[in-house]
DNA sequence: TGGTTGAAAGGACTATTTTCCTGTAACCCT
DNA sequence: AGGGTTACAGGAAAATAGTCCTTTCAACCA
């Protein structure tokens, strides 16, 4: 079992099965706190965009005082621990395979790394003044890999880099991104700019030209988070 | 007695001490999250009516991330329990982590993804014919993160990006590489041509001029095996 | 059977949080 | 001294979560 985590998923999860603890609905839990009974609808966990939306602290500060749950309550069904009564029927579509656990490594930044102490003979990391960073950084548990294949994302890409793509993790201008067309179109772009109607999709390499689509064209759009060099 | 409990206060708090834990500020912590640095500015946490502003869980999970942090870390620092501050901040270098431990991720060609089937609507991966392919697949206990400063490694890295750096992985040519010189500077190059006198570099700017450096200027040599995006 | 209530989806509107922006102050480096 | 960066306060704009409203459906009861 991997660590458990904090996310849109877990967390609501964690409302979804305090309800059931308390013999209610998730509306009916909602009710009890003094929230919209539509508040915690399943069809509102996702925007119409797909994006994510997430419960606020506040509403889950006062679920837990209408049910008297404790911050141990809300940890233990963050982390997936239910009681056997209040077992969820489960939506599960497909089997989850847990996400790579972070581990820390060592961090530099580079224009410091030909200051003297950092390295040892070697090319080892060395001496004082190193931070850490989580690596690999990856909370999504559908995250999965493409296998590069041809020359057309060069210089960034080359024929047999893997990435790693994040469907769920947000996008913001300037991410690398996969991104599918209704027409089934599959390419590797950065997200220069998103509107209400269109996205801009700036080439990898830098030569070729900005390319402009209509998001109904747009049939989803995942985040690169990781490639291999 | 009562368990801790869930409150505007409290989860402040815990933002503030895991900032600390980790050597930041509350904005140094926004900023590394990918938050706008004034969010957690002390002056931003009651409105001008006094109201109290809850931080979103949204933003919980992005420090979370950023940090490493996990749950029980998130209960920890809620409770109250902090760390001694200050703990990892320029701390001197430990040897011998485990490197991450790898997990299968469902892996396909770049070039099958516009086919139907692979993908569900949402843009998940679906139905048949995914391979698997070990993430991160980083084997070598002394591996790094070095933080990309500055616009000189551009198309590839971009300032801020994370490479993952191997002392001690097998390079070949073609590979893309940290390399530091007698006189101290360091480079990411590709790695064109080793003889047993001289290595060829490839600047990742395809504009820029190939650069031969003989191998008694070499202090060391180490692959890139990651990079962040 | 008809009426009532709750659950849930979906859309519009409102309230709240985040982002963007500006300014000041402190600190560090050249 | 000047420039750059970070920390922090404060205001406006943008984005997001909650509320209100409507509709449909199911369950329950008289």
């Amino acid at each position: 079992m991997n660590a458990p985590i904090w996310t849109h998923e877990s967390v609501w999860r964690a409302i979804d099965a305090l309800a059931a603890e308390h013999g209610l609905s998730a509306s009916g839990l909602a009710r009890k706190a003094g929230l919209d009974p539509t508040a915690f609808n399943r069809s509102k966990r996702l925007g119409a965009d797909g994006r994510p939306r997430w419960p606020s602290t506040e509403s889950i500060a006062k679920i837990l005082e209408a049910t008297g749950a404790s911050l141990d309550d809300l940890m233990r069904l963050v982390a997936g621990r239910f009681a056997a009564q209040g077992a969820t029927k489960g939506a599960a579509f497909e089997p989850r395979r847990p996400p790579p656990e972070a581990r820390p490594l060592p961090l530099l930044g580079f224009a410091r790394a030909g200051a003297g102490g950092f390295f040892d003979d070697g090319g080892y990391p060395a001496g004082q003044g190193w931070d850490e960073v989580p690596f690999p950084a990856v909370r999504d548990e559908s995250a999965y890999a493409l296998s590069v294949t041809g020359d057309s994302m060069l210089p960034v890409y080359r024929d047999g880099d893997t990435i790693i793509v994040s469907p769920t993790a947000e996008i913001r201008s300037g991410d690398r991104v996969v991104v599918r067309t209704a027409e089934g179109e599959v390419m590797a772009k950065v997200l220069k700019r998103k509107t209400t109607r269109v996205i801009e999709l700036e080439s990898l390499n830098p030569e070729h030209p900005s390319r402009t689509v209509p998001l109904r064209d747009v049939a989803w759009i995942a985040r690169i988070l990781w490639a291999s060099q």
